[in-house]
DNA sequence: AGCTGTCGTAACAATAATAGTTACATCGCT
DNA sequence: AGCGATGTAACTATTATTGTTACGACAGCT
Protein backbone atom coordinates (compact mmCIF):
# COMPACT_ATOMS: atom_id res chain seq x y z
CA UNK A 1 0.00 0.00 0.00
CA UNK A 2 1.23 3.70 -0.96
CA UNK A 3 1.44 4.45 2.75
CA UNK A 4 2.30 8.16 3.75
CA UNK A 5 4.10 9.73 6.51
CA UNK A 6 1.55 12.08 7.39
CA UNK A 7 0.58 11.32 10.65
CA UNK A 8 3.70 10.52 11.85
CA UNK A 9 5.42 13.65 11.18
CA UNK A 10 2.29 15.22 11.92
CA UNK A 11 2.72 13.30 15.22
CA UNK A 12 6.30 13.88 15.69
CA UNK A 13 5.70 17.89 14.67
CA UNK A 14 2.92 18.36 18.17
CA UNK A 15 5.76 15.92 20.15
CA UNK A 16 8.00 18.37 19.68
CA UNK A 17 6.19 21.56 20.14
CA UNK A 18 4.94 19.91 23.28
CA UNK A 19 8.30 19.50 24.70
CA UNK A 20 9.65 22.29 23.80
CA UNK A 21 6.94 24.81 24.92
CA UNK A 22 7.31 22.32 28.30
CA UNK A 23 11.28 23.79 28.17
CA UNK A 24 9.61 27.31 28.74
CA UNK A 25 9.75 28.12 24.89
CA UNK A 26 6.75 30.26 23.54
CA UNK A 27 6.79 29.14 19.89
CA UNK A 28 8.83 26.82 17.77
CA UNK A 29 9.06 27.35 14.36
CA UNK A 30 8.57 25.21 10.99
CA UNK A 31 12.13 25.73 10.33
CA UNK A 32 13.36 23.65 13.77
CA UNK A 33 10.61 21.21 13.67
CA UNK A 34 11.96 20.63 10.12
CA UNK A 35 15.00 19.95 11.26
CA UNK A 36 14.01 17.07 13.82
CA UNK A 37 11.88 15.44 11.20
CA UNK A 38 14.43 15.83 8.65
CA UNK A 39 12.31 17.08 6.35
CA UNK A 40 11.07 20.61 4.48
CA UNK A 41 9.83 23.43 6.44
CA UNK A 42 7.27 24.00 3.95
CA UNK A 43 6.59 20.37 4.41
CA UNK A 44 5.78 21.31 8.21
CA UNK A 45 4.01 24.23 8.05
CA UNK A 46 1.15 22.50 5.07
CA UNK A 47 0.92 19.99 8.27
CA UNK A 48 0.73 22.31 10.67
CA UNK A 49 -1.69 23.91 8.75
CA UNK A 50 -3.99 21.42 8.43
CA UNK A 51 -3.63 20.68 12.24
CA UNK A 52 -4.65 24.68 12.83
CA UNK A 53 -7.64 24.26 11.00
CA UNK A 54 -8.67 20.95 13.20
CA UNK A 55 -7.91 23.31 16.23
CA UNK A 56 -4.80 21.53 17.31
CA UNK A 57 -2.78 24.39 16.60
CA UNK A 58 -1.97 28.00 16.53
CA UNK A 59 0.39 29.81 14.39
CA UNK A 60 1.85 33.80 15.27
CA UNK A 61 3.25 36.20 12.63
CA UNK A 62 5.37 38.43 12.16
CA UNK A 63 9.18 38.80 14.46
CA UNK A 64 9.01 36.07 16.72
CA UNK A 65 6.39 34.22 15.03
CA UNK A 66 6.15 30.42 15.15
CA UNK A 67 3.69 27.75 16.32
CA UNK A 68 2.46 26.64 19.94
CA UNK A 69 -0.07 24.06 20.89
CA UNK A 70 -3.75 25.35 20.81
CA UNK A 71 -4.49 22.97 23.62
CA UNK A 72 -3.25 20.71 26.28
CA UNK A 73 -0.96 17.13 24.19
CA UNK A 74 -3.51 15.14 26.50
CA UNK A 75 -6.84 15.86 25.07
CA UNK A 76 -5.78 15.41 21.59
CA UNK A 77 -5.19 11.78 20.18
CA UNK A 78 -3.96 10.29 17.22
CA UNK A 79 -7.57 10.41 15.48
CA UNK A 80 -8.04 14.10 15.63
CA UNK A 81 -4.61 14.05 14.03
CA UNK A 82 -5.69 11.75 11.13
CA UNK A 83 -9.01 13.41 10.53
CA UNK A 84 -6.70 16.84 10.47
CA UNK A 85 -4.06 15.29 7.81
CA UNK A 86 -5.86 12.18 5.86
CA UNK A 87 -8.43 13.00 3.40
CA UNK A 88 -9.19 9.95 1.91
CA UNK A 89 -10.75 6.56 3.08
CA UNK A 90 -8.53 3.59 3.68
CA UNK A 91 -9.34 1.04 0.83
CA UNK A 92 -10.33 2.25 -2.25
CA UNK A 93 -13.31 0.92 -4.27
CA UNK A 94 -12.74 0.12 -7.97
CA UNK A 95 -11.13 2.83 -10.76
CA UNK A 96 -14.02 2.21 -13.21
CA UNK A 97 -17.52 1.62 -11.61
CA UNK A 98 -17.42 -1.99 -12.51
CA UNK A 99 -19.87 -3.83 -14.97
CA UNK A 100 -23.99 -3.08 -13.41
CA UNK A 101 -25.21 -6.14 -15.90
CA UNK A 102 -23.01 -8.33 -14.04
CA UNK A 103 -24.33 -9.51 -10.44
CA UNK A 104 -20.95 -8.94 -8.82
CA UNK A 105 -20.15 -6.06 -10.90
CA UNK A 106 -23.46 -4.53 -9.40
CA UNK A 107 -23.35 -5.88 -5.81
CA UNK A 108 -19.71 -5.45 -5.11
CA UNK A 109 -19.62 -1.79 -4.40
CA UNK A 110 -22.27 -1.51 -1.61
CA UNK A 111 -20.83 -4.93 -0.18
CA UNK A 112 -17.25 -4.35 -0.10
CA UNK A 113 -18.20 -0.70 1.26
CA UNK A 114 -20.18 -1.40 3.88
CA UNK A 115 -17.54 -3.89 5.19
CA UNK A 116 -14.84 -0.72 5.10
CA UNK A 117 -17.02 1.30 6.85
CA UNK A 118 -16.82 -0.87 9.82
CA UNK A 119 -12.59 -1.49 9.37
CA UNK A 120 -12.42 2.18 9.39
CA UNK A 121 -14.31 2.91 12.55
CA UNK A 122 -12.47 0.04 14.39
CA UNK A 123 -9.15 2.00 13.13
CA UNK A 124 -10.75 5.29 13.88
CA UNK A 125 -11.64 3.94 18.08
CA UNK A 126 -7.78 2.17 17.81
CA UNK A 127 -6.42 5.69 17.05
CA UNK A 128 -8.61 8.02 19.52
CA UNK A 129 -7.23 5.38 22.28
CA UNK A 130 -3.86 6.91 22.20
CA UNK A 131 -3.58 10.85 23.16
CA UNK A 132 -0.41 12.85 22.21
CA UNK A 133 0.85 12.89 25.82
CA UNK A 134 1.32 8.57 25.29
CA UNK A 135 3.09 9.13 22.52
CA UNK A 136 5.23 12.08 23.67
CA UNK A 137 5.41 9.91 27.02
CA UNK A 138 6.63 6.43 24.87
CA UNK A 139 9.15 8.93 22.96
CA UNK A 140 10.83 10.20 26.13
CA UNK A 141 11.24 6.47 27.56
CA UNK A 142 13.29 5.19 24.76
CA UNK A 143 16.44 4.49 25.51
CA UNK A 144 19.75 6.49 24.22
CA UNK B 1 -4.17 8.10 2.12
CA UNK B 2 -3.27 7.32 -1.55
CA UNK B 3 -5.76 4.41 -1.15
CA UNK B 4 -5.54 1.49 -3.91
CA UNK B 5 -8.13 -0.94 -4.68
CA UNK B 6 -6.28 -4.27 -4.96
CA UNK B 7 -8.12 -5.75 -1.79
CA UNK B 8 -11.43 -4.68 -4.03
CA UNK B 9 -10.29 -6.13 -7.06
CA UNK B 10 -9.40 -9.33 -5.43
CA UNK B 11 -12.39 -9.92 -3.36
CA UNK B 12 -14.41 -9.43 -6.73
CA UNK B 13 -12.03 -11.45 -8.48
CA UNK B 14 -13.03 -14.55 -5.93
CA UNK B 15 -16.41 -13.23 -5.49
CA UNK B 16 -16.72 -14.06 -9.76
CA UNK B 17 -15.19 -17.08 -9.64
CA UNK B 18 -16.98 -18.28 -6.48
CA UNK B 19 -19.58 -17.45 -8.60
CA UNK B 20 -19.34 -18.71 -11.62
CA UNK B 21 -17.97 -22.08 -10.52
CA UNK B 22 -21.39 -22.54 -8.37
CA UNK B 23 -23.14 -21.84 -11.57
CA UNK B 24 -20.98 -25.42 -12.71
CA UNK B 25 -18.40 -23.77 -14.74
CA UNK B 26 -15.06 -25.57 -14.41
CA UNK B 27 -12.31 -22.29 -14.29
CA UNK B 28 -12.93 -18.72 -15.41
CA UNK B 29 -10.37 -16.26 -17.21
CA UNK B 30 -8.60 -13.33 -16.58
CA UNK B 31 -11.00 -11.80 -19.92
CA UNK B 32 -14.45 -12.63 -18.03
CA UNK B 33 -13.48 -11.31 -14.58
CA UNK B 34 -11.95 -8.23 -16.05
CA UNK B 35 -14.48 -7.39 -18.11
CA UNK B 36 -17.04 -7.47 -14.82
CA UNK B 37 -14.30 -5.65 -13.28
CA UNK B 38 -13.72 -2.50 -16.02
CA UNK B 39 -10.44 -3.81 -15.85
CA UNK B 40 -7.65 -4.93 -17.67
CA UNK B 41 -7.42 -9.28 -17.84
CA UNK B 42 -3.15 -8.25 -17.44
CA UNK B 43 -4.55 -6.42 -13.98
CA UNK B 44 -6.33 -9.61 -12.94
CA UNK B 45 -3.60 -12.36 -13.77
CA UNK B 46 -1.25 -10.11 -12.01
CA UNK B 47 -3.65 -9.86 -8.51
CA UNK B 48 -4.56 -13.82 -9.09
CA UNK B 49 -1.14 -14.42 -9.37
CA UNK B 50 -0.51 -13.06 -6.03
CA UNK B 51 -3.49 -14.99 -4.51
CA UNK B 52 -2.71 -18.32 -6.52
CA UNK B 53 0.83 -18.03 -4.47
CA UNK B 54 -1.36 -17.50 -1.49
CA UNK B 55 -2.75 -20.82 -2.27
CA UNK B 56 -6.38 -19.23 -2.96
CA UNK B 57 -6.60 -20.07 -6.30
CA UNK B 58 -5.22 -22.59 -9.55
CA UNK B 59 -4.77 -21.41 -12.81
CA UNK B 60 -4.13 -24.15 -15.58
CA UNK B 61 -2.94 -23.39 -19.12
CA UNK B 62 -3.95 -24.46 -22.45
CA UNK B 63 -6.54 -24.55 -24.31
CA UNK B 64 -9.96 -24.62 -21.79
CA UNK B 65 -7.38 -22.68 -19.74
CA UNK B 66 -8.38 -20.17 -16.87
CA UNK B 67 -8.72 -19.55 -13.16
CA UNK B 68 -10.47 -21.89 -10.05
CA UNK B 69 -10.60 -21.40 -6.26
CA UNK B 70 -7.88 -23.57 -4.73
CA UNK B 71 -10.47 -23.70 -1.33
CA UNK B 72 -14.03 -23.21 -0.83
CA UNK B 73 -14.97 -19.39 -0.41
CA UNK B 74 -15.99 -20.19 3.34
CA UNK B 75 -12.30 -20.51 3.94
CA UNK B 76 -10.70 -17.82 2.88
CA UNK B 77 -10.92 -14.30 4.90
CA UNK B 78 -10.30 -11.14 3.55
CA UNK B 79 -7.01 -11.04 5.79
CA UNK B 80 -5.99 -14.13 3.40
CA UNK B 81 -6.46 -11.65 0.34
CA UNK B 82 -5.03 -8.65 2.08
CA UNK B 83 -1.71 -10.53 3.09
CA UNK B 84 -1.77 -11.79 -0.53
CA UNK B 85 -2.17 -8.69 -2.49
CA UNK B 86 -0.71 -5.68 -0.11
CA UNK B 87 2.73 -5.92 0.99
CA UNK B 88 3.34 -2.49 2.85
CA UNK B 89 2.47 -1.32 6.30
CA UNK B 90 -0.44 0.87 6.77
CA UNK B 91 1.41 3.89 7.93
CA UNK B 92 4.77 4.95 6.90
CA UNK B 93 7.44 6.27 9.05
CA UNK B 94 10.32 9.01 8.19
CA UNK B 95 11.30 8.90 4.56
CA UNK B 96 14.56 10.01 5.68
CA UNK B 97 15.74 9.24 9.07
CA UNK B 98 15.06 11.89 11.77
CA UNK B 99 17.82 13.94 13.95
CA UNK B 100 19.01 11.25 15.99
CA UNK B 101 20.58 14.32 18.22
CA UNK B 102 16.89 15.52 18.89
CA UNK B 103 15.33 13.68 21.85
CA UNK B 104 11.80 13.30 20.01
CA UNK B 105 14.10 12.58 16.56
CA UNK B 106 15.23 9.59 18.40
CA UNK B 107 12.03 8.27 19.66
CA UNK B 108 9.73 9.26 17.86
CA UNK B 109 10.15 6.12 15.50
CA UNK B 110 10.57 3.08 18.09
CA UNK B 111 7.14 4.59 19.84
CA UNK B 112 5.15 5.76 16.46
CA UNK B 113 6.11 1.79 14.81
CA UNK B 114 4.95 0.62 18.38
CA UNK B 115 1.44 2.17 17.83
CA UNK B 116 1.08 1.51 14.40
CA UNK B 117 2.02 -2.59 15.23
CA UNK B 118 -1.14 -2.37 17.72
CA UNK B 119 -3.57 -0.84 15.16
CA UNK B 120 -2.22 -3.20 12.25
CA UNK B 121 -3.00 -6.19 14.48
CA UNK B 122 -6.49 -4.53 14.82
CA UNK B 123 -6.91 -4.48 11.18
CA UNK B 124 -5.82 -7.73 10.78
CA UNK B 125 -8.35 -8.85 13.12
CA UNK B 126 -11.06 -7.53 12.09
CA UNK B 127 -10.53 -8.43 8.59
CA UNK B 128 -10.47 -11.94 9.65
CA UNK B 129 -13.53 -11.74 10.56
CA UNK B 130 -15.12 -11.13 6.85
CA UNK B 131 -15.14 -14.36 4.53
CA UNK B 132 -15.30 -14.55 1.35
CA UNK B 133 -18.40 -16.36 1.23
CA UNK B 134 -19.83 -13.45 3.20
CA UNK B 135 -18.82 -11.11 0.66
CA UNK B 136 -20.53 -13.19 -2.25
CA UNK B 137 -23.70 -13.36 -0.36
CA UNK B 138 -23.55 -9.69 0.58
CA UNK B 139 -23.01 -8.82 -2.98
CA UNK B 140 -26.20 -11.14 -4.05
CA UNK B 141 -27.73 -9.33 -1.07
CA UNK B 142 -27.88 -6.40 -2.81
CA UNK B 143 -31.24 -5.02 -4.61
CA UNK B 144 -31.12 -4.60 -8.32
C1' DA C 1 9.44 54.20 8.59
C1' DG C 2 12.19 50.61 7.61
C1' DC C 3 14.27 46.15 8.92
C1' DT C 4 13.86 41.49 10.05
C1' DG C 5 12.27 36.89 10.64
C1' DT C 6 8.53 33.92 10.05
C1' DC C 7 4.23 32.38 8.26
C1' DG C 8 1.11 31.37 4.15
C1' DT C 9 0.83 29.78 -0.18
C1' DA C 10 1.53 29.16 -5.04
C1' DA C 11 4.03 26.84 -8.42
C1' DC C 12 6.75 23.46 -9.88
C1' DA C 13 9.93 19.36 -9.75
C1' DA C 14 11.06 14.87 -7.96
C1' DT C 15 9.78 10.46 -6.41
C1' DA C 16 7.04 6.55 -6.09
C1' DA C 17 3.10 3.51 -6.41
C1' DT C 18 -0.82 1.89 -8.83
C1' DA C 19 -3.07 0.89 -12.85
C1' DG C 20 -3.47 0.29 -17.81
C1' DT C 21 -1.64 -1.36 -22.22
C1' DT C 22 0.87 -3.92 -25.70
C1' DA C 23 3.37 -7.70 -26.93
C1' DC C 24 4.83 -12.19 -27.02
C1' DA C 25 6.66 -16.60 -25.34
C1' DT C 26 4.73 -20.71 -23.30
C1' DC C 27 1.72 -24.15 -22.27
C1' DG C 28 -1.62 -27.96 -22.96
C1' DC C 29 -5.61 -29.66 -25.10
C1' DT C 30 -7.94 -31.17 -29.38
C1' DA D 1 -0.26 -28.17 -36.01
C1' DG D 2 -3.54 -24.96 -34.38
C1' DC D 3 -5.84 -22.60 -30.79
C1' DG D 4 -6.93 -20.12 -26.64
C1' DA D 5 -5.48 -19.08 -22.53
C1' DT D 6 -1.78 -17.99 -18.93
C1' DG D 7 2.76 -15.75 -17.46
C1' DT D 8 5.45 -12.00 -17.70
C1' DA D 9 8.26 -8.21 -19.40
C1' DA D 10 8.29 -3.58 -20.77
C1' DC D 11 6.45 0.54 -21.24
C1' DT D 12 3.08 4.37 -20.50
C1' DA D 13 -0.38 6.91 -17.92
C1' DT D 14 -2.27 8.53 -13.85
C1' DT D 15 -2.17 9.98 -9.30
C1' DA D 16 -0.48 11.13 -4.64
C1' DT D 17 3.07 12.43 -1.75
C1' DT D 18 7.07 14.84 -0.83
C1' DG D 19 10.57 18.23 -1.67
C1' DT D 20 12.00 22.80 -3.30
C1' DT D 21 12.05 27.60 -4.62
C1' DA D 22 10.05 31.87 -4.45
C1' DC D 23 7.70 35.61 -2.70
C1' DG D 24 3.98 38.31 -0.60
C1' DA D 25 1.98 39.33 4.04
C1' DC D 26 2.49 40.17 8.59
C1' DA D 27 4.04 41.84 13.18
C1' DG D 28 7.21 43.31 16.19
C1' DC D 29 11.58 45.93 16.86
C1' DT D 30 14.84 49.69 16.52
Amino acid sequence: MSANSRLTIAAHALAWIGLYQRQGHEVATSEQIAASASTNPVVIRRLLGDLRQAGLVESRRGVGAGWSLARDLESMTLLDVYEAVEPGPLFALHRAAPDPGCVVGHGIQPAMQRIYDVIEETLRRELARVTLKDVLQDVLAVPR
